[in-house]
DNA sequence: TAAACTGTATTACGCGGATAATACAGTTTG
DNA sequence: CAAACTGTATTATCCGCGTAATACAGTTTA
């Protein structure tokens, strides 16, 4: 069973779309693998204290592109295979790097403004998570 | 008189946050100046395609950041200071790195892998750059 | 078998973002 | 001065996201 432990929810963008990459990048990650289970409609809209429809509505998505598969009664388990977590990992990479990057670009950084960035934040955020 | 021939618009949140970010870029970049005066809110819904209104919302709100302002009968025109624009060149840039570090720790890469796709993607839009 | 779970579908409602059509007041400019 | 521009405000409408309340069909499980 899928553990949503780690779902932080935020509002500046949908969250059915959060739950997708919450799965998508929990399958990049490795910490989700094929043949689990994810909760139920209804157990998720619980812990997430959001509507069935909008948990719905993203395991619906993740239907339409392989990543998970769903039949009457029964729970929705994952089925994206190797091919798939490879490409979704790549993707997700490369979609969040060229997002950072044009951004950083507009406000006229050097490559170096953005490595030392990176960098920094990085080990900023490795203190917090020790802290935990 | 601020050009918008670098804005590109996205889907995928509020045109009038995306002017607001587009402006606050570059007042970090050092491409917009104080003492500049910005497009009528007219020209820039027609330039873009959109609602005067959504125009109008995203500069009410620039306004109340102290970073245009407004008068009736007259152009509106850029008002922040170096310590403004400072302020906002540290917190543009915090927030997308940080971001940025938290949705690649989500997907287990390593600060090598962060680091090496930031400069991979930097070079490939560089050459892109030339290209135009 | 029967209860308790699953997935799936429908309808109605509220809210924010965006559009559309105006209107009014003030400033610039020919 | 008068026209053409500015900013500002109001009202109505549409759509996507999310909620709310159900209902039905199929599977698990005690």
């Amino acid at each position: 069973m899928i553990s949503f432990d780690r779902f932080i929810p935020s509002d500046s963008s949908p969250i059915y779309l959060q739950i997708i990459t919450y799965i998508k990048q929990g399958l990049a990650a490795g910490i989700i693998k094929p043949g689990e289970d994810v909760p139920s409609r209804r157990a998720l809209s619980a812990l997430l204290g959001v509507n069935p429809n909008t948990v719905q509505k993203a395991y619906h998505t993740l239907e339409e592109e392989g990543v998970i598969s769903s039949a009457q009664g029964a729970k929705s388990i994952i089925t994206a295979d190797d091919g798939l977590i490879r490409s979704l990992k790549g993707q997700l990479l490369d979609d969040l790097s060229e997002n950072y990057v044009i951004a950083l670009k507009h406000m006229n950084l050097s490559k170096e403004d953005a490595l030392a960035a990176v960098s920094r934040l990085w080990d900023e955020m490795s203190d917090k998570e020790e802290i935990q």
